[in-house]
DNA sequence: GCGACAG
DNA sequence: ATCTTGTCGC
């Protein structure tokens, strides 16, 4: 396990944090199909907050892609960077999760992230954001709606509704289970739609969350229990 | 102006 | 995100 610090010109204020935002959003690379889902390496990241203690722990766990058993994982603790502001979640997580993937032994492939990319007030949510300052490909898989509107996609597994910030596609309600309710996907960097799609079925054979989330949900809750014993 | 709002 | 046990159902 690492110990992160935050950067020294990280944002302080939403103001700052936004600008950051407007000026990184140009990078995002949305022209690539990304990897074929069943290839290669998938890795899920995730955070978990003690706010009494100012502690974040931070997990990326890498599954084989094929067999989504897990190939290498790490996890990485530090002190909150950021308050939680909705538009605003990437700059909470960002720094642990950078360090979390920087100790991996090996390449991640496709980054699956815990909440939105290209849906997102700005068009740059955090799955966005990861994916242009690492330059992998990366998708967001989001328990909520946030802010956007759909319809309800039909009972059967693999049925979708899309994600609409007013008349505009940001992303895609997907059931992964008969008659549960649905995850939103959207596409971070690198990756389109169906892909990111098509991915977030191949991870999800017998949970609602992808195995990839579930994963990285359960280290780094482990971690930040490790972290604020020892 | 007020409320809602990924994690 | 986090506080939190058992319980109903496939």
């Amino acid at each position: 396990m690492t110990t992160v610090h935050t950067p020294a010109d990280w944002p302080v204020t939403e103001e700052e944090a936004r600008a950051v935002q407007d000026a990184l959003r140009t990078r995002v690379v949305l022209d690539e199909p990304g990897p074929p889902p069943g290839t290669g390496h998938v890795t899920g990241v995730d955070v978990a907050y003690d706010d009494e203690r100012d502690l974040v722990a931070a997990a990326a766990v890498v599954l084989d892609a094929a067999r989504l058993d897990v190939v290498a994982e790490a996890t990485a603790v530090g002190r909150i960077s950021f308050p939680y502001v909705p538009g605003l979640l990437a700059f909470r997580e960002i720094p642990t999760v950078l360090a979390a993937l920087d100790a991996l032994p090996c390449a991640p492939g496709l980054v699956v992230c815990d909440g939105y990319g290209l849906a997102h007030p700005r068009r740059f949510g955090l799955a966005s954001h990861l994916g242009v300052l690492t330059g992998l490909p990366t998708i967001g898989v989001a328990k909520n709606p946030f802010t956007f509107t759909h319809d309800e996609p039909d009972t059967p597994r693999g049925s979708t509704a899309p994600l609409l910030a007013g008349r505009e596609e940001v992303g895609r309600a997907l059931r992964t289970r008969d008659g549960v309710k649905p995850v939103f996907v959207s596409v971070g960097h690198r990756t389109g739609l169906d892909n990111a799609c098509a991915h977030t079925l191949a991870l999800t054979p017998a949970y609602r969350l992808p195995e990839t989330t579930r994963r990285a949900d359960a280290l780094c809750r482990r971690a930040l229990t490790e972290a604020a014993a020892g």
